[in-house]
DNA sequence: TTGAAAGCGCTAACAG
DNA sequence: CTGTTAGCGCTTTCAA
């Protein structure tokens, strides 16, 4: 560790009165040009285009939020470990970058509470819309938060009319897994739920769920399905591992329901000096960059999740600027089958 | 896809004018209870405090940001998807969230132009103090921003009296790492490194493989070190590995410098039917989570990110709080030795 | 200890 | 098409 002095020299930057002086014209005519408006002559254009350039000027965006726009839009998601929300945040921002909206993102953590002071913070923050990446939040508080800001919910199956909703079809996703396993001859087959906020009945991991019980009536194989109760994280995918090392009748096969689940199975599969599929076929969900490396060559679902983000980014400029029937789209997620799944053992 | 239509009724929020209103007092007199400032009486301070609750009062951050602080701080980082980041703003938050301090998180990509952006978007936005991870512009860009705003850089080894940094000691976590490799038995190691923005002497590659040299000078094997020119990312460590198998002196062990590289490595590996530490014995850098998972068990080092993000947010605190001289951390790495080290096979 | 008034940088009426 | 003016919600002198 160092030390050493120096005094801050802050300097002022130009605001828009600077550039009105410098290009001798008035400072409506400055924020005209700024935003673009209505009824500029191109030599006014030109000149104060010129003058802001000059001064290097970049207007102040509480200040603009103050009467009107941030030009901003703000982004919760629980945190920003899930490399599946960065893929969403690239494509939110390729869209939001063609009408110079910023994109500006707040962890809000795992709970209810906080998501909510979360979201709150950002409304506090001026920004034009707001996009919740898999709230926790209950549907009433969407409904509450709808009504103060332009809102695209990610990863809820709303049909709410007050806010736009985009995510993965959870239900065909399920389906393609079950569909897979069967064909590749398995019929007994366990789901891992995530047991934590059951509640809502929109959130994706009631909608996988639902989607692989159907799915196995529709093979005829209701009897042979086995719902694991624990997390989907890393440990409940751990713990997941050892409830299926406990049942009477043990499946041939796993549905982790989200890849992190299926990475803690084998992590604890291995410990024990076991493998997938040889102890059992495994597939996760999300198609995430880790179930693509080699040792680990998860089966999964993809979701594209650039595309799901184009999505959000469109309906929410969509929003801001007064649409206001409500729009919600299933996106259409793809199977890809690697080498952790194949068929059971005779 | 479906549709429905709603009006949406917005309602105006509270202001301090509402609050002085209610509690009967002016609004100089609601904002020093706002502000915890100094010269309020117990009697003024309940008053105003039960209108706020009352109205359910939330202050208005650019309106605040207008004239004062925002109590908020930006952090800039490449992209959201680096499980290390993710802990880093955990520690950052724990620290803010004391002294009320709000953290939003901007995305700037990969190259100098886009996080210069990225950092010029927060300082418009009125943040009290940026935060940059890792970030790759250069040492004179720094200055600037630290000119303009309270500046805690992360992650590059800085010696600036303008700004603050914290990063681990990559110097030394080489060191680590060479060690134990020299420990096992091998003599021939070669280093990954990252030959993209080799520029700046301060960023993490440099130092990572400076370090790597020094050790193995110690240990009297510099003539037994390799490097291999590749990127750190997944697609970079399947080069580093291909080009690790045309070398007439194949190294027994190889330094990967980051984990995401080691991942690629691993993955090059067990497409052509080998892995570690069969093939080679392989050491990555960060104890990202995919490294703990059981089929990966990848040799790392730890950064105890949670203490650095902690760490940067007393010092950005302290800055905004109006500390001039600059404090420079360097943080103690810990090796965290997994299944792929081994003995050199004889 | 409290309050009145000015002003932060910008936009939105409205006049000219 | 251009300029004048008022005011967004807050903090900050400065008087009382």
């Amino acid at each position: 560790m160092t030390s050493s002095t120096m005094g801050p020299t802050r300097q002022k930057r130009a605001t828009i009165v600077d550039v009105a002086h410098h290009a001798g014209v008035s400072t409506a005519s400055a924020s005209k040009v700024l935003r673009n408006a209505y009824g500029v002559s191109d030599a006014m254009r030109e000149r104060v285009q010129a003058s802001m350039d000059a001064l290097g000027y970049r207007p102040h965006r509480p200040a603009r939020g103050m009467r009107g726009q941030t030009f901003t839009v703000g982004m919760m998601a629980s945190d920003i470990e899930n490399p599946f929300f960065s893929i969403i945040a690239d494509g939110i921002t390729s869209v939001l970058k063609t009408e110079n909206y910023e994109l500006l993102i707040s962890t809000g953590g795992y709970d209810s509470a906080s998501q909510n002071a979360s979201v709150d913070a950002l409304i506090d923050h001026q920004m034009d819309g707001l996009i919740l990446i898999a709230p926790v939040v209950s549907g009433a508080d969407l409904e509450r938060i709808a009504r103060d800001i332009p809102l695209v919910v990610v990863g809820r199956h709303s049909s709410s009319a007050a806010l736009d909703s985009v995510s993965g079809d959870d239900d065909l996703g399920s389906a393609l897994v079950v569909d897979h396993l069967v064909e590749l001859g398995h019929r007994r087959i366990a789901f891992v739920a995530n047991h934590q906020d059951q509640l809502e009945p929109d959130r994706p991991e009631s909608v996988r769920l639902a989607g692989f019980l159907g799915a196995m009536d529709r093979h005829g194989l209701g009897g042979e399905a086995v719902v694991i109760d624990s997390r989907w994280s890393l440990e409940g995918g751990r713990e997941a591992a050892r409830i299926a090392d406990t049942l009477e009748h043990p499946p041939t096969a796993v549905v982790a329901g989200a890849d992190v689940t299926a990475l803690g199975m084998l992590s604890e599969l291995w410990e024990t000096g076991r493998s997938a599929p040889a102890a059992y076929s495994l597939a996760g969900y999300d198609n995430s960059r880790t179930s693509s490396i080699g040792p680990i060559a998860l089966t999964t679902v993809d979701q594209s999740g650039f595309e799901m983000g184009q999505a959000v980014g469109r309906l929410l400029l969509e929003r801001i600027s007064g649409r206001t029937e409500s729009t919600h789209l299933l996106l259409e997620p793809q199977l890809v089958p690697r080498a952790t799944t194949a068929a059971p053992a005779v």
